[in-house]
DNA sequence: TTTCTGATTAACTAGATGGTACATTTCGCC
DNA sequence: GGCGAAATGTACCATCTAGTTAATCAGAAA
């Protein structure tokens, strides 16, 4: 056979070298392979092929599959974390506040489905890699401290009432509006949705709205 | 030549065919296994050996990983349901009958971890295996019925608002049941819990009660 | 007892998959 | 302009894993 020859520079034979693209490259592919399949179901060749670069580089600057995963949840965290904090609350009165805290955060899970996913996926794994991360455990102080400011200027001025803590309220505002994403698949299935409009939106958002001022308002009767 | 030395009976030399105990079994530690570690890290080694059966008998029963996980699913789906419908509160008045659906089900979530991490795992799958199964579709019918039997009663009553569906509220109380189980992982690690008494319970079961019946009750004002 | 079918076992296979060896190129730096 | 480290590409490997082959056993029926 002809072409016994090791390398015929046919196509281009200058590469560039650009480290720091090649490492984004890699990060925005496998945030998409991970969130789509989960760590399991992930597969580091799908990543490679979706890439401009090869597998070797992958292992080059990650190690391994775990030391990917890690880095893109590490990644998802920070970038969603930093969307977080330009929220400004201090400005509305409690009410008002409360219910933008609550539209923002329904939107933004709306609109970030893949964050969701990796988040669901890395419960399955039981927070076992988000747990190696130094950096995240710090990260999310600031989500409480906004809704614990807020939260005591309401119930100073009389609108809410007084005996939860910023957790409680976090956790109401976290879990009606990631479960609307994560389980819209199983929810649509069994009750048959007919998502007229595009996704399967169980609860609206402005119920989910109504559920967090009812709960913190100062209570009827 | 019959039975020459083949089988030297140092062991049991006698097996007992009981297939509804083999499949039960191999039902019952799958279930364990896909819980455990989704559909695509489960390996179906790994049940075999958990099990007094062999491989082969998944693959003769379930024909596929895939069979054997729908199976899985649908059984624990069943399983859920029957359950479910044992509640009457039909004799209970609006809102105590409301508060006893609220509690059952948060309960409920919180005893079977590996019910939700299933679901979990399906929604990753997109609700590609839950879709498949014909018997499922019908089956949570029931659960709006009782909401909506109970809702209208507590409208006529006076003592709820109107204007919601029942799957409005069966959508909540889903989503702050289902989320305290299935994201307790990451949540614990981000804000740190203490977790002192066993469980990392973010939401009290109080505090579920309290975001219902406020949300479907007549508004303050 | 013979026979026949469903139940069961043990060993094997083909392909997928995470990871590597090694050569080669780029590029900052002196 | 050449030197060395960082960056990259190609080809390869070892192992794990879903699925199979083929033979055997249990137990009821005839």
């Amino acid at each position: 056979m002809a072409t016994a020859v090791k390398k015929t520079p046919l196509k281009q034979t200058s590469r560039t070298n650009d480290p720091e693209r090649t490492m984004a490259e890699i990060l925005l592919v496998a945030n998409k392979e991970f969130a789509d399949k989960g760590l399991a179901g992930a597969r580091i060749d799908e990543i490679a092929a979706a890439t401009r670069t090869s597998k070797r580089m992958i292992y080059y600057y990650f190690a391994s599959k775990e030391g990917l995963y890690l880095a893109v949840l590490e990644a998802a965290y920070r970038r969603m974390r930093q969307i977080e904090s330009d929220l400004h609350l201090e400005d509305l009165e409690p009410v008002q506040a409360l219910k933008a805290l609550v539209e923002f955060t329904y939107d933004h899970h709306q609109a970030n489905e893949n964050f969701i996913r990796l988040v669901m996926n890395e419960n399955i794994q039981r927070g076992e890699y988000l747990g190696q991360s130094k950096d995240i455990q710090q990260l999310n102080g600031s989500a409480l401290q906004t809704i614990q400011n807020l939260y005591e200027r309401g119930v100073k001025s009389g609108v809410f009432r007084p005996g939860l803590t910023p957790l409680d309220i976090h956790s109401a505002i976290s879990a009606l509006s990631f479960f609307n994403v994560s389980n819209q698949h199983t929810f649509g299935l069994i009750f048959n949705h007919k998502r007229s409009s595009g996704k399967a939106q169980t609860l609206q958002r402005a119920h989910v709205v109504s559920l967090i001022l009812n709960f913190v308002a100062k209570t009827q009767s």
